[in-house]
RNA sequence: CGCGGGGAAGUGUAACGGUUGCACGGGAGGCUCAUAACCUCCAGGUAGGUGGUUCAAUUCCACCCCCCGCAACCA
């Protein structure tokens, strides 16, 4: 038994992982490639480690703001989410996402899991009069300290004073509760940022909130609130509970999440299950946002980076690259086309692919038989950043060994040894390759298809074509 | 005085109470197995500002300046 294989044994067990489910009334840019990739990593490794890894993503359709995108677009909410949900999953599977299960919350399951937990915490649930500025454009409520003298911010007219009857939540009674548990890391939010953001929030002291709204606002669209047709659930309500269909991984081990919608993760989820009697998910991971040229990725700014096309021009490998290795996975990091570019040639070209390149070229050469890579040592500066969701970290110490292979190889000059001593050089080559083979291996949570492309080169002993050309 | 985070070579970052390290980019040499790739060397930071603690501060403290998140309800 190789050490590989007994770290793996130590690893049994179940592990559900999940994305956030973007809300679908515009199209995936980089920022959700981003969360794919990192989760699909920490699948990917935990797999290879032998966990049995649930892996969920999906998309959030009940949003009023899905009804309206489709009311402006001028096709059914049905018509536009199922079409958008399509490009989602498109894009995950571009991006080599080896999800289990892709939910949508429009389906039948999540409409029945939705319920089911609104049942399991009625408890905590209560009818009241809310009494809000309602803008009639939006189709939303403001508070009065979002109003631009008095009027709405998008349609500059002034909002209607509009009362209604809806639901509410016992958020209140949990806030003793809430802040032991975060604060003690029974649900651990990573980075500790975050936790701190999440503390401070809840310190300020919880009120109830609201979840549900008149159905009439979004002609019915959302899910019905259970023995109420004349209220639709909140859609952060229905959204989180889809976390729960895959009821025999609950709880979840790591959600991955934005930091945007930290609260809704750190506040309502853990109090809504709290209050249906369910377990807690025991990790929040949160990441920042991805910006470009410094500022917010935003349609009316149409600084938006698709993912598609750099998928199409540079590869998915190449893309999940630059989103686990120059993206810190805690903050908020800089995409554009340059900068993406510079460390594609720098790492991928450069790096990478040439390293692979002349060490197979070499052992193409000089060796007569493909080297035996059945048993390589794990690489923990590797593996350790990684379950600490220290993407870059790990992959920086990867690079690291590509490095030293490089400098070893100029030192050493297999190619002018093979000349006066083939022996020796060829046990050189040898050595570089499994080293090669040893860094493929890591690889492979990361990038999956380079990982396999270079163990098939080592397995045929044949150069490979080149991996990642450069670009000009 | 709402809460929080941060200011370091052109860019992105690490560690640290005692020669600022790394990567990319720039420059010079070397090598030829490799994708004009690779290796070595060089340039470039008064570490936002002021004051304090200390034998010693980028690191600790205070204040100021500047950036950036969050500020609860219909993603």
């Amino acid at each position: 038994m190789t050490w590989r294989r007994k770290n793996m044994l130590q690893k049994k067990g179940k592990f559900y992982i999940t994305t956030t489910i973007p809300y679908v009334n515009a199209r995936p840019h980089a920022g959700h490639a981003l969360e794919y990739a990192q989760a699909d990593a920490l699948a990917r490794y935990y797999r290879l480690a032998g966990k049995d890894v649930f892996f969920l993503t999906g998309t959030d359709e009940n949003s009023l703001k899905n009804y309206q995108a489709a009311k402006e677009g001028g096709i059914s909410t049905k018509n536009l989410v199922d079409r958008n949900a399509e490009i989602f999953k498109d894009l995950a599977e571009k991006l080599n996402i080896s999800f289990d299960d892709f939910i949508r919350t429009t389906e039948a399951r999540h409409i029945e899991t939705a319920k089911k937990i609104w049942l399991a915490a009625k408890d905590k649930i209560y009818k009241k009069k809310y009494r809000g500025l309602y803008c009639v454009g939006c189709e939303m409520f403001y508070k009065e300290s979002e109003l631009v003298d008095g009027l709405c911010p998008d349609h500059k007219i002034k909002p209607e004073i509009v009362e209604e009857e809806n639901y509410f939540f016992k958020l209140s009674d949990y806030q003793c509760q809430l802040e032991k548990i975060i604060e003690s890391d029974e649900m651990e939010i990573v980075p500790a940022v975050r936790k701190n953001e999440a503390l401070s929030f809840i310190k300020l002291g919880l009120e109830d909130f609201s979840i549900s709204r008149l159905a009439e606002r979004g002609d019915g669209w959302g899910i019905e609130v259970p023995g109420d047709p004349g209220q639709r659930m909140y859609v952060w309500f229905d959204a989180l509970t889809n976390y729960l269909s895959a009821e025999k991984y609950w709880p979840a081990d790591v959600h991955c999440l934005g930091k945007g919608v930290l609260r809704f993760h750190a506040v309502y989820w853990p109090v809504m299950l709290l209050a249906a009697g369910l377990a807690l998910p025991k990790k929040l991971f949160v990441h920042g946002y991805l910006t470009v040229g410094g500022q917010k990725m935003s349609k009316s700014l149409g600084n938006v980076v698709d993912p598609f096309d750099l998928i199409e021009r540079y590869g998915a490998d190449a893309v999940r690259y630059y989103l686990l290795r120059e993206v810190s996975p805690f903050e908020d990091a800089d995409i554009t086309e340059e900068k993406f570019k510079e460390a594609y040639n720098a790492n991928l070209a450069n790096g990478l692919g040439n390293l692979v390149s002349r060490v197979m070229k070499m052992s193409e050469q000089y060796l007569d038989n493909p080297v035996d890579i059945s048993s390589t040592k794990p690489m923990d500066d590797v593996n350790k950043p990684l379950e600490n969701f220290e993407f870059n970290r790990a992959m920086f110490s990867m690079w690291s060994y590509m490095k030293d292979i490089d400098g070893m190889i100029q030192e050493e000059k297999p190619f002018e040894l093979v000349k006066r001593d083939k022996k020796s050089a060829q046990k050189r080559v040898m050595y570089y390759v499994k080293e090669l083979a040893r860094i493929a291996k890591h690889l492979r949570p990361f990038m999956p298809d380079t990982s396999e492309k270079i163990l098939e080169a080592i397995k045929a002993n044949k150069m490979p074509e080149s991996l990642f050309p450069r670009k000009e």
